[in-house]
DNA sequence: AAATGAACCTGTTTGC
DNA sequence: TGCAAACAGGTTCATT
């Protein structure tokens, strides 16, 4: 579900709510993740700091040593509910705060995953050593992008998903990235020129920037942890809209298979 | 090196 | 109406 504005507009939903906060007791609730669950008791009695966001990882950073780091998966959310109000839908794990607060991960296809990982550890963890620049950091330039898709043979669209090149963009904001830049998504990467890579990264920023001010895009699932929907679906101009007229030229949206998955584009303004 | 497909899960939508 | 197939925003692993 969520890519890099779902992810950052939870963390800033969620940092009001554990600022400061320690965490009485941490548990699951049976059913396993992706990957086995930390052993909760290192959480217990710690103080919550602050929320980052790396890529489209949370990273709790607690006082003392070591971050909880949660990825959202497909169906990931966290809500802020009272603790003594029951077990949420779809709840895996509970965070009992200490102000009667608790958060709750909920996530229905259970593709979510989470770890505690020691400061030490942390940057060659290989969930973080091989990450690309964040989109919206002055680490992500043109010239960057353009040194990366050299002599590339894969798809621009794949290329700008890989978190090697950089993060946090998935299958919606590629697609809308690429529309507003006028790349069809299955150009050979090596074959798009540099003005064309010049609008692409801009375009990335823009669309993703404009995404968390919206509060992010709920399709189906994504809620921010006070329950509300994101609004940007309906802004999306390609993702979704097979068969619809295109938003710059009245042509027809088409979809096709892409990587295993649906890329949206119009025929005439992509090229 | 790079492309493809499968796997992890459940819920919803689509088509016959 | 009922049932099966297709599909869904992510990442990793194995196979061509």
């Amino acid at each position: 579900m969520p890519e890099l504005p779902e992810v950052e507009v939870t963390r800033r939903g969620l940092m009001p709510h554990v600022f400061g906060r320690h965490i009485l007791h941490a548990r699951d609730h049976g059913q396993a993740l992706r990957y086995p669950y930390p052993d909760w008791r290192i959480l217990q009695g710690r103080k919550i700091l602050d929320i980052q966001r790396r890529a489209k990882y949370l990273l709790f950073c607690l006082e003392g040593d070591g971050r909880l780091v949660c990825h959202l998966g497909m169906t990931g959310q966290f809500r802020c509910l009272p603790s003594n109000e029951e077990v949420a839908q779809h709840e895996q794990v509970c965070l009992h705060l200490d102000d009667g607060w608790s958060l709750r991960y909920c996530d229905v296809r259970r593709f979510g995953y989470m770890a505690f990982i020691s400061e030490s550890a942390f940057s060659s963890h290989p969930w973080f050593s091989h990450l690309g620049p964040e989109p919206l950091s002055d680490a992500f330039t043109p010239s960057w992008l353009i040194r990366c898709c050299r002599g590339r043979r894969c798809s621009i669209k794949h290329l700008v998903m890989d978190t090697r090149i950089v993060v946090g963009v998935g299958n919606i904001y590629a697609s809308e990235a690429l529309f507003r830049s006028g790349i069809h998504p299955a150009r050979k990467a090596g074959d798009v020129g540099s003005e064309a890579l010049i609008r692409l990264h801009a375009a990335l920023r823009e669309v993703l920037a404009e995404a968390i001010r919206a509060g992010g895009s709920t399709i189906r699932d994504f809620r921010r942890s006070d329950g509300r929907p994101g609004y940007f679906s309906h802004a999306f101009r390609v993702y979704g809209r097979e068969g619809e007229p295109c938003v710059e030229c009245g042509g027809v949206i088409q979809r096709f298979k892409q990587d295993g998955r649906s890329s949206f584009f119009c025929p005439s303004c992509q090229t």
